[in-house]
RNA sequence: GGGCGGUUAGCUCAGUGGGAGAGCGCUUCCUUGACACGGAAGAGGCCACUGGUUCAAUCCCAGUACCGCCCA
C-alpha cells in the first residue's frame, strides 16, 4: 500500500484540557470513521485476507463483560491487520437466540394474560420480529461506543431471508445425504422453556441431594400382587429419583457381584404400587460401589438406563408428560397421575415409609443436569425428534485438527475439542419454540414426510410421490446453533456464488470464549467442511472467562457483575479496552477482572495527552514532515529512544501475531510511559537537545500512536491527527516498520549505564536529605564525562560535574566522610559477595566443562567487572581514610 | 469417575535451565515551566511442598496438598 500523500499538519490542535476527556473525543472520531467508510472493505484478492466473523450476539442482548473480553481482542486484531495492509474485514451480525428470546416473549404475554397459542403462530412471530428489531440496535450502539470497527454495512441477522435460505438448503442436503433423521429417542427436556435442548446445552451442577434406599420385594407365586403384605425376601436399591420408580423396568446388578448372583433372573415388584413385576438383570454398567450395588433401571427417564434397556431388550416407559407431570400413558401410575414431579417424589417417599419399604435415606452430593439457558432441571424424556447424525461430520472435523489445518490458541483447547468430537452423539436439532427457523418438513395426511426448501417444492414433491397436495408443516424450529453453525459462509451470501464468498471464505481467526467451543466452534468446522469442503478458519483463539476480583463468577444475583458500558462512561472506551486487554494472558483460563486497571489506563491516556501537549507547545516549529534529522546530528538520548522504539516495534508486532494482547499492551505502555515520558522527554529539556528534539519527539510519538492504535483507537487517532502525520486517519496508516528506525546499540547501551548512574546519584541525594533544588558537586576526571553527559547529570540528577585531574572516572558526589564510608562499606560488601559468587562458579571445573561457552564467557566478564569495581571502591576507601 | 489448568511481593499477574519482574497498594520526599489521573527514592519474595534429572532447577520430570475449569 503506497499512500504517500501530502503530509497534513494539524488544522485542529487539541485544546488544552487536562485531564484528558474521552467524552469530547470518542463519539466525534467514531462518527467520522463510520461516515468515511473506514470500516468497509471490498474483496481484494491482491492483498492477504484477514477475516474475522463476529460471533453474533443475541439480538436482545446488552453488552456484558464477556463481550469486552472477546470482542476487544477481535477489534484489536482487525485494526492491526488493517494497518498492515491486509484485506481486513470484521463481519458483524446478530443471532435470533430462539430460546432466550422466546422466554422473554412468553413471559410478557403471560403478564398480559395471553399465550403464544391464544395469539396464534403468525401474530406471535410478528410480535417477535418487532421485539427483535427494537432490541437489535442496542448492542450495535454499545459496540460502537466501545470503538469496535466491524463493517456495519455488512451486518447480518440469522433470520434474514438469505441466511434462512442457507439454513433450508443445508437441512435439505443433509437430509438427502441421510445425515438428518427423525426418531424417538431419549432427549433433554427443559420444562421451563418447554422445548428439548441438545446435550451441549446441558450443564451439570453439583447439588446436595438425598439417596433413598428402597426395598423391592421378591415377586413369587405366593406373593400377593397388591396390598400391604409382601414377601420377606427383598432386594434394596439406592436411588436419587424415587418419582421415576413408576417407570422402572428392571433391577440391575453387576454380573460379578457375589451378593446378588442368586437374584439374577428372578423378579421383584415395583414399589410403592407393587402391581408390576420386573426382572433382575446383570449389566457391567452397574457400579457395585454405589449404594447397595443394585440399581433400578428406568429407560424412559435416564440416559444410562436407556442404554442398559436397549442392551437387554427392555421396554421404555414414559411416566411424565411435557409439563413434567406424571402420566399414565404407558403404564399404570395409580394415584400419582397428574402430580408434578417434585410433589410426586414427596408423596412416593411418604408412601414408601408408610409401607415400610424405605430402608433409610442419606445425604448425597451429586451432579444434576440443568438447562444452560433457563436453569431448569432437565428431564430426560422419550420424544419423537429430529437429529443430525454426528459421527460422519465429526470425522473430517477431527482430521482438520489432527492435520493442523485448524489450530487452537492456547493449544490445550485442541485436546478438549478432540475429545468432544471423539465422543460425540447425534445432535438433537428440533426445538418446540416458535421463534426460529421452522423445519422445512411437511407431512401428508397419512404421515409421509416431505423435506424441501420451500412449500411450493414440497407440494410438487408430494403430488408426484403421493398424489396429494394437502400438507401440514412440522411446527418445530431448528436449534439456534444450527444456523450459527453456517455463519462463516451464510453471511457471505452462500448459496449464491458471491465475490465475498470467493475471497473471504475461509476466515483466518475465530475468537471465542471457551464455553462455546462445542456449541459453536466445533459445529462450524463440521458444517463448514460438509458444505464448503474447507474448514471455516485456521486459528481458534480462545479467550479467558471473566470473574470478579475474588475469582467468583459474575452474576446478577451476586451483584458483582460489571457493566462495561458503565466503565466506558467512567473512564472512556480506550481505558476500558486497555484495562481489559492488559489483563488478558494467552494461557490463562480466567481473568480476575479489576476495575483499577481501567483507572490506571485512564491515567495512562492522560499521560499521553499531556506529553502531546508538551510537544505541541515547544517553542520551536514542529517539522512539517515526518522525517528524522541526519543520523550524525542525533544526540545520545535521541539514539537511545530510537533504538528502544525499534525494539518496541519488533516486540509488539510479534506479540500481536501470537495473540499476546496483554503482553503487547504492557510492552507499549512501558515504552510510552517509562521510557519515552520519564526519560526521553526529560532529556529533551537539555540545552543540547534543542536541535533535534522536535523532529524526534514527533517521530517517536507518531510511531507509538500507531503501535497503540489497535488497543486504544481513539486517543491514538486524536494524538496522531494533532501531530505531523501522513494520511487521513491512523486507521489506515501503515504499521510501524522497524527498518525505518535508525539503530545505535552502542550509544543506547551507554545511555542505559548513565541511567543507572543517575538513579544511583538520586538515591544518594535522597539518603543525604539534600533539598531537591540544591545542586551537589562531584569531581570527575576531565575526559571521563562528555559535555552532553555533564548536562544530563546536572538536569536529571541535580549533580554539577567539576573536572578534576585527581578524580576517578566515576561520578562521586561530595558528601560528609561518614556518609561516604557507610556507602562504600555497603557497596564493598555487595561487590565482595558478587566476586565470591563468580569465583566459586568459575572455579567449578564441571561448570566450565559443561556449561555453554557464552554462559561461561558472560560469567567471566561479570567477574572482571565486579573485581575492578571492588578495587575502585577499596581504593576510594583507603584514600578517604587518609 | 475421566481430561486439563493454576499455586511467584499485601492484591492482580508476567517471566526465564545460569544474578527474582510489572502494575496497583505501602513508606519517605517533591505545588521542578507536559502531567498530583504527576515526579523521585525505597521497603517487601525458602518462586506451594517432597523427591528426581543436571555442573546448575522458580523453570524440566515424578509425586503430594490446595484452588479452579471442562466432560461424563
Amino acid at each position: 500500500m503506497n499512500r504517500r500523500r501530502a503530509v497534513s499538519a494539524s488544522n485542529s490542535k487539541p485544546s488544552r484540557t487536562s485531564p484528558y476527556d474521552p467524552k469530547t473525543v470518542e463519539a466525534r472520531l467514531y462518527e467520522r470513521w463510520e461516515r468515511n467508510g473506514y470500516f468497509h472493505e471490498e474483496p481484494d484478492p491482491a492483498r492477504p485476507p484477514f477475516i474475522i466473523c463476529m460471533p453474533p450476539p443475541n439480538v436482545t442482548a446488552r453488552a456484558h463483560i464477556g463481550h469486552g473480553s472477546t470482542y476487544t481482542p477481535m477489534d484489536a486484531l482487525v485494526r492491526y491487520r488493517r494497518m498492515c495492509g491486509d484485506n481486513a474485514e470484521w463481519l458483524p451480525g446478530t443471532d435470533h437466540a430462539a430460546i432466550a428470546t422466546e422466554a422473554v416473549l412468553v413471559r410478557e404475554l403471560a403478564r398480559e394474560g395471553a399465550s403464544r397459542e391464544t395469539l396464534g403462530r403468525e401474530k406471535y412471530l410478528e410480535r417477535a420480529w418487532a421485539w427483535a428489531r427494537e432490541c437489535g440496535g442496542t448492542i450495535e450502539r454499545q459496540f460502537r461506543a466501545l470503538g469496535f470497527s466491524p463493517d456495519w454495512a455488512r451486518s447480518r441477522f440469522t433470520m434474514d431471508e438469505g441466511l434462512s435460505a442457507a439454513v433450508r438448503r443445508v437441512f435439505v442436503t443433509l437430509y438427502r445425504d441421510g445425515l438428518i433423521y427423525r426418531g424417538k429417542r431419549l432427549v433433554n427436556w427443559d420444562p421451563i422453556a418447554k422445548t428439548t435442548i441438545s446435550d451441549a446445552e446441558v450443564e451439570h451442577e453439583e447439588r446436595d441431594a438425598t439417596l433413598w434406599y428402597v426395598r423391592y420385594p421378591a415377586a413369587g407365586p405366593s406373593t400377593p400382587l397388591a396390598g400391604a403384605r409382601y414377601a420377606r425376601d427383598d432386594i434394596t436399591v439406592a436411588t436419587t429419583r424415587p418419582e421415576t420408580m413408576l417407570g422402572d423396568v428392571a433391577i440391575a446388578v453387576h454380573p460379578d457381584d457375589d451378593r446378588y448372583k442368586a437374584w439374577i433372573g428372578k423378579s421383584v415388584l415395583v414399589p410403592p404400587l407393587l402391581t408390576r413385576s420386573i426382572p433382575v438383570i446383570a449389566d457391567t454398567a452397574v457400579d457395585p460401589e454405589f449404594g447397595t450395588g443394585a440399581v433400578k433401571v428406568t429407560p424412559g427417564h435416564d440416559a444410562t438406563d436407556f442404554e442398559i434397556g436397549e442392551r437387554h431388550g427392555l421396554p421404555s416407559l414414559s411416566i411424565m408428560d411435557l409439563e413434567a407431570r406424571i402420566t399414565a400413558a404407558d403404564v399404570d401410575v395409580g394415584p400419582y397421575a397428574g402430580l408434578e414431579r417434585a410433589e410426586t417424589r414427596a408423596r412416593i417417599v411418604a408412601d414408601l415409609r408408610a409401607a415400610k419399604l424405605l430402608v433409610k435415606e442419606e445425604a448425597h452430593r451429586h451432579a444434576i443436569a440443568v438447562s444452560e439457558r433457563t436453569g431448569a432441571v432437565v428431564e430426560p424424556l422419550l420424544l419423537e425428534q429430529w437429529f443430525v447424525t454426528a459421527k460422519p461430520l465429526a470425522k473430517p472435523a477431527l482430521d482438520a485438527y489432527r492435520d493442523g489445518r485448524v489450530r487452537f490458541v492456547p493449544e490445550r483447547y485442541g485436546r478438549t475439542y478432540e475429545q468432544w468430537l471423539e465422543n460425540i452423539r447425534d445432535w438433537n436439532i428440533s426445538r418446540q419454540v416458535w421463534w426460529g427457523h421452522q423445519l422445512p418438513v411437511w407431512y401428508t395426511p397419512d404421515g409421509k414426510t416431505i423435506v424441501a426448501e420451500s412449500e411450493d417444492e414440497a407440494i410438487a414433491q408430494a403430488q408426484e410421490l403421493y398424489g396429494t397436495g394437502e400438507l401440514s408443516r412440522d411446527p418445530d424450529t431448528l436449534d439456534t446453533w444450527f444456523s450459527s453453525g453456517l455463519w462463516p459462509f451464510s453471511i457471505l451470501g452462500w448459496p449464491e456464488k458471491t465475490p465475498e464468498l470467493e475471497c473471504w471464505y475461509p476466515s483466518q481467526t475465530l475468537v471465542t470464549g471457551g464455553e462455546i467451543i462445542f456449541l459453536w466452534g466445533a459445529r462450524m468446522v463440521m458444517l463448514g467442511l460438509y458444505v464448503m469442503g474447507k474448514e471455516p478458519f485456521r486459528d481458534v483463539f480462545v479467550t479467558p472467562l471473566v470473574f470478579d476480583a475474588q475469582g467468583r463468577k459474575m452474576s446478577k444475583s451476586l451483584g458483582n457483575a460489571i457493566d462495561p458500558m458503565e466503565l466506558v462512561e467512567k473512564y472512556g472506551a480506550d481505558a476500558f479496552r486497555m484495562g481489559m486487554l492488559r489483563q488478558l494472558r494467552v494461557e490463562a483460563q480466567e481473568v480476575r477482572f479489576q476495575e483499577s486497571r481501567c483507572e490506571e489506563a485512564r491515567n495512562f491516556n492522560n499521560k499521553i495527552w499531556n506529553v502531546t501537549w508538551y510537544v505541541l507547545s515547544l517553542p520551536e516549529q514542529l517539522p512539517s514532515a515526518l522525517t528524522l534529522p541526519k543520523t550524525a546530528a542525533l544526540n545520545p538520548a535521541d539514539r537511545w529512544i530510537l533504538t528502544r522504539l525499534h525494539d518496541t516495534i519488533v516486540d509488539v508486532s510479534g506479540l500481536l501475531d501470537g495473540y499476546e494482547l496483554g503482553n503487547a499492551a504492557e510492552r507499549i505502555w512501558h515504552f510510552i510511559w517509562y521510557e519515552f515520558c520519564d526519560w526521553y522527554v526529560e532529556a529533551t529539556k537539555l540545552e543540547q537537545a534543542r536541535e533535534t528534539r522536535a523532529a524526534v519527539l514527533t517521530f517517536v510519538l507518531n510511531n507509538a500512536m500507531r503501535l497503540l492504535h489497535p488497543l486504544a483507537p481513539f486517543i491514538s487517532e486524536e494524538v496522531w491527527l494533532a501531530l505531523p502525520h501522513d494520511g487521513d486517519t491512523i486507521m489506515t496508516a501503515t504499521w510501524p516498520d522497524p527498518l525505518e528506525v535508525p539503530l545505535d546499540r552502542e550509544t543506547a547501551g551507554r545511555m542505559e549505564v548513565l541511567r543507572d548512574e543517575i538513579v544511583r546519584l538520586r538515591n544518594e541525594r535522597a539518603a543525604l536529605g539534600v533539598a531537591p533544588n540544591a545542586a551537589l558537586d562531584a569531581k570527575v576526571a576531565p575526559d571521563a564525562v562528555s559535555a552532553y553527559e555533564r548536562e544530563l547529570f546536572a538536569r536529571l540528577a541535580g549533580v554539577r560535574i567539576v573536572p578534576d585531574v585527581a578524580a576517578s572516572g566515576r561520578v562521586e558526589i561530595e558528601a560528609p566522610e561518614d556518609f561516604l564510608r557507610e556507602r562504600y562499606e555497603k557497596e564493598r560488601a555487595h561487590l565482595r559477595a558478587e566476586v565470591e559468587r563468580g569465583e566459586k562458579k568459575l572455579g567449578n571445573a564441571q561448570f566450565v566443562a559443561h556449561a555453554k561457552a557464552d554462559v561461561v564467557e558472560k560469567e567471566r566478564e561479570k567477574l572482571e567487572r565486579y573485581r575492578s569495581e571492588l578495587e575502585r571502591v577499596e581504593r576510594a576507601m583507603s584514600e578517604s581514610a587518609q
